[in-house]
DNA sequence: GTCGCCATTGTGGAATACCGCATACGTGGA
DNA sequence: TCCACGTATGCGGTATTCCACAATGGCGAC
């Protein structure tokens, strides 16, 4: 479940199975949900790809599980599909971050389009998230008196200050740096301050 | 015209002037264009506030005149004033960048919290702004080689490094180095780096 | 209890950064 | 022409970092 996927979710199997088959031809990898509930239930933090996501079903909205899923911290790019047009429910859609709105009746090209560009945002979403990820693995390798220690260094103290800070000696406070560098893959305070404002900013 | 405004841009005048009095007795500065070419033609980067735009228009039309706007680097939010709904025009719009995209009829209330919310967000995006903005009025002051030198600096790299990488000896590094850090007001290369992060990230 | 991890401190020395002062050359403006 | 500025270099001294090695006490896991 690691692979991108774009989620099929709409009430209607005939509607699923030509998004489906469209997708499948053009080496989409898909996946098909009934109801907003069923892919709640079983979405999971580490899937990867898109959402299709119907708004007229029965049951719970395509919006309602919209704002779901924004709630449980999901960041897959939603593209919405409507039948009839409704300007204050697209704006209010994509104001809350939906990847797109589109009416009925589209062709497939702008489908194939639409979900090609959504994998391509969450890809590159991802790409970004594993760089925050592989720095705060680094980070969660550090003692709670090391992560002290580099947050002073960060604010460009020297060592001598920062002993006086936490009252320890200048050699703890040189260890405590080394072994900050070491399990940080860094070679100098200047590259720990980079790679922190990546993960920051 | 550094004051915050809103621009209202309708070839109606009698909207033009509702719009305009209903802002003013909300104590926002207004300020009105018949044209998109009018408001082009006079609009100038430094200009804060934000723009209400009127989709159909004789001549250039709103989505004309936003397009010429962004091409041109104008960072206003832009919201939108349309007579009949249109899912993809607004959708377009708002991917685009667009603040926001209102049919009508709305309320006075409902306009007044638009621009209200637009407002905002320019002065946030003018707070930002100001800092990058002094951040890069620092680094003008940096001759060239200054530049090189800061660089390499950035890299985390030992001046003697430096220096050979230059081909200059490490005293000339030095030198530069305690200019830098003198005209860009930092006391350390972490400073420099973290100052510098916030300006590309 | 023993082992490993963490925080702490220490020694001593090599490498590097930091600072003020002085000098030199070329370029462009007053 | 003289002055300001950018660039470049050097000296001497102090402060700081970086490194390898060694050692202690506390604490939780096996």
């Amino acid at each position: 479940m690691n692979q991108a996927c774009a989620h099929i979710i709409d009430d209607d199997e005939a509607i699923r199975d030509a998004l489906q088959w469209l997708l499948k031809t053009r080496a989409v990898a898909c996946r098909t949900w009934d109801s907003g509930e069923a892919f709640l239930e079983a979405w999971q933090p580490s899937w990867r790809g898109c959402i299709v996501l119907d708004i007229r079903m029965h049951g719970m909205s395509g919006l309602e599980c919209f704002d779901a899923l924004l709630a449980r911290g999901c960041e897959l790019p939603v593209i919405f599909i409507t039948g009839h047009g409704d300007v204050p429910m697209a704006v209010a859609a994509l104001k809350k971050g939906a990847f797109h709105f589109i009416e009925k009746p589209f062709t497939d090209h702008d489908l194939e389009d639409l979900v090609e560009k959504a994998l391509a945002l969450d890809a590159e979403r991802q790409r970004a998230a594993a760089n925050r990820d592989n720095i705060e693995a680094h980070l969660a390798t550090l003692t709670q008196r090391e992560r002290e220690v580099m947050d002073l260094i960060l604010e460009g103290k020297y060592n001598k200050v920062i002993a006086d800070q936490l009252s320890i000696s200048m050699r703890t406070v040189e260890a405590h740096r080394s072994r900050i560098f070491d399990k940080m893959a860094v070679r100098s305070a200047v590259e720990l301050a980079q790679m922190l404002t990546v993960l920051r900013g």
